[in-house]
DNA sequence: ATCATTGCAAACTGTTTGCATCAAG
DNA sequence: CTTGATGCAAACAGTTTGCAATGAT
């Protein structure tokens, strides 16, 4: 957990003025512990009574995304969703409730799917795993719907 | 390779009427041995001189996906493609060329990548794995403009 | 003849851009 | 004061929908 001050600090490391809206979205993707969309981030700072604007949300999205602070990915349902975990990481997706769970794959077992593309002449350098299922909630909702 | 009669046999088999938009479409997926977003498809239908409209050709990718007679994914960078592989397989995305090569990845490790869904509590559906790298092709140009 | 399918055009969603205003250094 | 950031509005890309004309059974 990092306080604003520090935020500002890592902004301005990366040569980015550390603006209102900078710091926000920054503080917000490092505390949430979710992958939210453009959209679902727009609506947390509405209701956090500090609205920014849409063109500003992209622009700072990328921005900070070039910067290397954050990261972009795609779910499999082609959305949008950012992510200020760094490391590498890949992703429980539930496909009810739409929950993205951070999972880490084994080293040997990413060396075993990269050598899967070696072994086709391929170069890889970035396995993408996204394990679609139901989340251990959503497991029990399921079973009361059709009890 | 199928012909067209069998194509328009499995459309009616699916309760779909063989329209030549459809039998175009199925026919084109199940031969081109490429991953088509719907613009692709759109170009080469305009290409052979028997254009379709985009509302038709989205309307069919719907109606054949449903049937289970295509597949739609969305690759790493967001863009829709469309499958007429049906079997499990995985794919390695070109980041220079945007190429896309279906793999096959042995059960043993689609089993341990479900493994680590499960050890959460989750029950995986369905792995869904992309290795991003650079094809034979583009390593090679790659090499050359650096040179 | 009936009912599904086509294709135009208009609507929509998510994203990007131009530009005048505003704020940080 | 200078330069970069904001935010409105307009432009865009991909996709969906309403509906009249068309085509398959």
């Amino acid at each position: 957990m990092e306080d604003l001050s520090q935020i500002a600090r890592k902004l301005s490391a990366c040569g980015l003025r550390p603006s209102a809206p900078r710091k926000a979205l920054l503080a917000h993707l490092q505390a949430c512990g979710t992958h939210p969309t453009p959209y679902e981030l727009l609506d947390a700072f509405k209701a956090q009574g500090r609205p920014i604007s849409i063109a500003t949300l992209y622009q700072n999205l990328q921005v900070l995304s070039e910067a290397g602070l954050i990261r972009k990915f795609v779910d499999s349902e082609g959305t949008s969703r950012y992510d200020a975990n760094l490391g590498v990481h890949h992703h429980l997706h539930c496909t009810s409730c739409g929950r993205i769970l951070d999972i880490e794959v084994p080293e040997a077992l990413l060396g075993s799917l990269s050598a899967l593309g070696q072994a086709e002449g391929w170069q890889v350098s970035k396995v993408q795993l996204d394990l679609d299922g139901l989340c251990n909630q959503c497991q029990g909702q399921e079973t009361l719907e059709s009890a």
